[in-house]
DNA sequence: CCACTGAAAACTGTCAACAGTTTCACGGTA
DNA sequence: TACCGTGAAACTGTTGACAGTTTTCAGTGG
């Protein structure tokens, strides 16, 4: 129960050698990664008492860090009893998948108005990297190209707004562990999408490339909801 | 400075009646009132003890709340120096308008699939009103039934995430008072808008509706740049 | 063996105080 | 008059402590 393990050396680290962090944003980024990493489970209660002792830190900079994570939706509080890490449900995640949808494709729709022959290049090779990740049966490399495709996708399109709240989305969506099986199964069929978003993106059609953007995530959403069934 | 004003006056009455809700979260209400109320102006800095003393709570709660309105985008903190209420460019303003007319489109497209008869003599019953207001020239009574009827766009297509997400950015909007203005010129214009979102709606197209929906909100961050210029 | 009671332990919500930084006013100097 | 140190006042970041609530658990009775 107070282990002070490893995984919070690094935090402990930050906290001896800062110079004009404040403690709560290194609490912050710490809680942030043991949601986001699974070391604290879903529905889980955290103990700000226990993690201000593990931090080295008093309640204070762990109660700020936790109303702050608590608005981006990864905590929930309950009166006298704590903050618990919240669980996400199978439709809130369906829902998560229509908002990245949406905003996936706006950024398709930017990008083939905007994209420099940089950004296509690089995609192009993300696409390229994939695909060898499928091919060599990787599954870990190609989530992680994945990931990192996606990212781009939003990163490129030059809209801070959009890719703020596509990086607070996946971050939820993170919370559903169930989330994370979805992509590896359908390589295949899930890097041939990424090659005809590139493909729009590089003609410049932008109807068509958010048209392939959209599809791929709520396609996505499909492979996802044919695994889970009715599962849970 | 330290005046007590009546404008505090429920958020104290709050406290002095609370049961069980926490001061975190009525001083979070209260800052985010004043906050787009305008009470509190753009780019000010805001004391977290004169706060505290004007509330009559302590440090602590304030803290919570501004911590938690700075991750929601209302605020930004400077190391040592406080919070400030943050100033929303014309740049990101205009982001904002895109993110919202993704948001209205998708809400529409749902509502041409599942509203109920209930829910479409409401909207129409709202394009209505607005007809009404802009008949008697009462811009006050357009600009908030306006806002009812996007916030029934979102509401009624029950999409959580949706209508959550669109919230935060209608706050996010308040903040920059130039927004505020753009509603009231072209209200002919506006709900004729209105009225075609509602009709498409109604005969169940999906792709029109979400068509109008987005084109709407596009065409009132047309009305806003035209107004603003290259003005600031 | 199980359900119940009640007191102790643990924890959250809140506050007041301390240390370090920033801000501001004042007086001296060119 | 304008400029620049300098020290006091004000404020933020952080901590430890107190009050009230929840949880735990040993002991009791059925």
């Amino acid at each position: 129960m107070s282990k002070v393990g490893s995984s919070a050396m690094s935090a402990s680290e930050a906290i001896a050698q800062r110079r004009s962090e404040s403690l709560a944003s290194i609490v912050l980024r710490e809680m942030e990664r043991m949601i986001l990493s699974g070391e604290l489970k879903a529905g889980e209660r955290i103990s700000e008492q226990n993690l201000a002792l593990r931090l080295g830190v008093s309640r204070g900079p762990v109660r700020e860090a936790a109303s702050a994570l608590e608005r981006s939706g990864l905590l929930t509080s309950v009166a006298n009893r704590g903050v618990f890490v919240r669980h996400v449900s199978t439709e809130e995640l369906l829902e998560l998948y229509d908002m990245r949808a949406l905003l996936t494709g706006f950024a398709c729709a930017r990008l083939a108005e905007r994209a420099t022959a940089e950004q296509k290049a690089a995609l192009r090779a993300m696409v390229e990297g994939l695909e060898a990740a499928h091919a060599a049966g990787d599954g870990a490399a190609y989530y992680q190209g994945n990931l990192d495709f996606h990212e781009a996708l939003m990163t490129f399109a030059g809209h801070d707004k959009a890719a703020r709240i596509y990086e607070t989305l996946l971050k939820e969506a993170h919370l559903s562990r169930r989330g994370v099986l979805a992509a590896a199964p359908m390589m295949q069929e899930s890097n041939t999408e990424h090659a005809d978003i590139v493909a729009a993106i590089a003609a410049g059609d932008g109807p068509r490339a958010r048209e392939a953007g959209e599809r791929h995530v709520l396609n996505g959403k499909r492979r996802l909801l044919a695994k889970v069934g009715g599962g849970d």
